[in-house]
DNA sequence: CCTATAAATGAACTACGTTCATCAATAGGA
DNA sequence: TCCTATTGATGAACGTAGTTCATTTATAGG
């Protein structure tokens, strides 16, 4: 049975990340203010204190909801792909970058929260990072039924770890962008390569 | 001639690099802070922001070193490298993941310093990413002689990107970070198989 | 040597995140 | 229903940043 209390305070929870989201999108991460949030959320600064151990807790909020809608948008795109495993392969590289341009201060957030050193990562971070590798290596196992599982979890790693950098790369405006369409480009390239038999 | 003053100003300029260099390299970037500056330089708070526009600035001239010293380090690995191409590049990679490795805060600063949206990249930064480019795209050229320059570019921008990804991702110890040799195994794969002929 | 000009200085200003003494609401017992 | 111990909410105040600018100090030409 919920208290008034809890009830108050899972509310001001909903809306502080609810705001938060759209500041960060916005915004981006270095416009979400204490006092900001405060004023727009009609509450104390320190209620959001109560809810919350500190700003970064907020943005760490934030930053699980984006990263579950990636994940969904990966998923959406897979429903509609081709059976071709490579295809598949394609369809989620783009569907990634595809996610990080449309939602690109939301997405850079996920980088860019303060990360104390040595410090684990959050559960779902780690958890979403799986259905992500989960959804890669499908069809990476249908394509080398022989390798050794090690050795598929390495290559699922080097895929992803290669588009998350061309996206990186490509997306980052503030040094030298690169075309959407070259992106797309080079991730076809690198993932149908990746790919293929040796 | 100069002056007394340009000597001074020129003499703060190279001191306050030094120190914040080693700030960055030791604590890394968001340990720069003026007042430390100043009083580990000897100076005035102020004394700073007669040579420097902002502490931005300063991060951005340790940058520029940094980048200086990724491409001699990549540069002295393809040294005594063997003749292959395909060899040439590994061991690019794989200096760039052991420049990462052993330069973590100070390489982490050159993506790290805030980057204002729709300004260009400085100059320095994209004369040092054209020269490690230009270190690529020779062995590519000798891989694929029969590509269009267009394309040789593209596979020189996403092999980068690629491996950089690798790294990134690879070193993130506040995520999941992953064993060096697992790093040098992926770039390794990567890099093999986006040089094999189709 | 003197003084007009330029440079250096660091206290003060602004803008943050965060805390905590104070005030208000709650809920259980009389 | 009322009363009060306890729990929660509040926002002024604190600490720590980057940055500025009135004041002090140094420079260099006459």
């Amino acid at each position: 049975m919920a208290s008034k209390t809890e009830t108050r305070r899972a509310e001001l929870r909903a809306k502080l990340i609810d705001i938060a989201e759209t500041t960060i999108a916005t915004e981006g991460l270095s416009a979400l203010r204490a006092r900001d949030l405060a004023a727009k959320a009609g509450c104390a600064v320190g209620a959001i204190y109560n809810v919350f151990g500190d700003l970064t807790e907020l943005a760490l909020a934030v930053n699980a909801r984006t990263f579950h809608r990636l994940g969904e948008a990966v998923i959406t795109a897979l429903q509609d792909a081709p059976e071709d495993c490579v295809e598949q392969l394609v369809v989620m590289g783009q569907a990634y970058h595809r996610f990080a341009a449309d939602n690109y201060l939301s997405w850079c957030a996920i980088f860019d929260v303060e990360r104390p050193s040595g410090q684990a990562a959050p559960d779902w971070y780690i958890a979403e990072m799986e259905k992500l590798f989960g959804h890669i290596i499908g069809p990476l196992t249908k394509l080398f039924p022989e390798e050794s599982l090690e050795n598929r979890i390495l290559l699922t790693r080097a895929l992803f770890s290669s588009v998350h950098g061309i996206v990186v790369l490509g997306l980052d405006e503030a040094r030298i962008s690169v075309p959407a369409s070259d992106i797309d480009r080079m991730i076809n390239l690198v993932l149908r390569q990746l790919t293929a038999p040796k």
